[in-house]
DNA sequence: ATTTCTCGGCTCCGGAAGGC
DNA sequence: GCCTTCCGGAGCCGAGAAAT
């Protein structure tokens, strides 16, 4: 058992309840006996206890967030900036990688004030949560507010930077399931691309990865390679990314004088890469702190009003040339 | 089966002490 | 005697364990 206030209020000669003043700087405690008492918690290695804190305030300051996987790069950079930004926020986050339905029991049961979910399929029926939720990406149960990117605007700036480079034979390479709405919207992104800018269908390639991780994108990758060589890809994630580059490399390739890369995912990490990453989509900052905006507010019991979709941009780093450059 | 107690921390209310 | 300052105790919170 921990260091309570009790412990303290023994050792320092004082009641509890003026330990507990004290600690949260009351000015109905004299200084000369607020800093003993603070001298004391400190050598005896005072940790407050959040259970017994949230019972008074019945806030937990915690926020449950159900995630998809912890394996895809992109996604820990998001809970990485999520994290941060509840920090600021004085908020703790308890992250969940079961299926959405216990995820949310168990959240509820600890008592967390919010539940984030970043569902990539919507869950098959209305969840139990005393507890505001809020989805990220697919929409979940109607009667609960999702917040979302533009991923067909991403996918379709992606398309014409590249145009504006010259290329034309330009393949879209990312997990192309039907049931998942977000992968879809950044297909769709591609073909609207490719036809306002007049590309030939018979130039323009998709490829299913069937998956999100790294090595669903170098598989896909290495197959098509075999088959033919774009002048340009755009991956459908950064772990797919990834992937690609490792095939590309693998077929004696280079990025970008023989094939152009851009990635989908504006994370940090795409400028670790070699050569470091062309990126399209929402910056994963703002996604947080808009994220974290929305979650306050429903913790407030504000009501949300509509939650903009956050906007798409390109970060231009060392993945793309010009066809020109290429040809010469 | 039902009631009481326990955990740790917060807040309200009131008592003790001291100054005038 | 009154007022102010400082501190202490009771009660509360929720869930589960222990007692009745």
């Amino acid at each position: 058992m921990g260091v309570t206030i009790k412990d303290i209020a023994k050792a320092a000669g004082v009641s509890y309840s003026t330990v507990s003043k004290a600690l949260r700087d009351s000015p109905l405690v004299k200084p000369q006996t607020k800093q003993k008492i603070l001298t004391v918690a400190k050598e005896m290695g005072y940790q407050p206890n959040i259970a017994a804190k949230s019972l008074v305030s019945k806030k937990s300051n915690t926020i449950g967030v159900v995630w998809p996987t912890v394996e895809r790069d992109a996604l820990s950079a998001l809970a990485t900036k999520i994290n941060d930004e509840l920090e600021k926020h004085h908020y703790h986050m308890l992250l969940s990688i079961n299926p959405i339905h216990s995820a949310v029991n168990v959240f509820n049961r600890f008592q967390v004030d919010a539940i984030l979910v970043f569902s990539e399929k919507a869950p098959p029926n209305v969840l139990q949560s005393a507890v505001p939720i809020l989805f990220y990406g697919e929409p979940g149960p109607s009667s609960y507010p999702t917040f979302n990117v533009n991923r067909r605007q991403a996918v379709k700036k992606a398309v014409e930077y590249l145009y504006q480079l010259g290329h034309r034979k330009i393949a879209y390479i990312g997990d192309l399931t039907k049931q998942n709405k977000n992968q879809q919207e950044k297909l769709i992104g591609f073909q609207e691309g490719c036809k306002d800018l007049h590309l030939s269908p018979s130039d323009t390639i998709t490829v299913n990865t069937n998956g999100l991780n790294w090595q669903d994108g170098y598989q896909a990758a290495e197959q098509m390679l075999d088959i033919c060589t774009p002048t340009a890809i755009i991956g459908g994630s950064y772990d797919i990314s990834v992937g690609i580059l490792r095939a590309v490399k693998k077929a004696q390739l280079k990025v970008p004088a023989d094939i152009s890369l851009i990635s989908y995912d504006n994370i940090p990490q795409s400028a670790n890469q070699d050569p470091p990453l062309t990126v399209t989509g929402a910056p994963i900052e703002k996604i947080a702190e808009q994220m974290i905006k929305s979650l306050l507010t429903l913790i407030r019991n504000e009501s949300l009003e509509d939650i903009p979709t956050l906007d798409s941009e390109l970060v231009i780093r060392n993945s793309c040339t010009s066809l020109r450059m290429i040809e010469g």
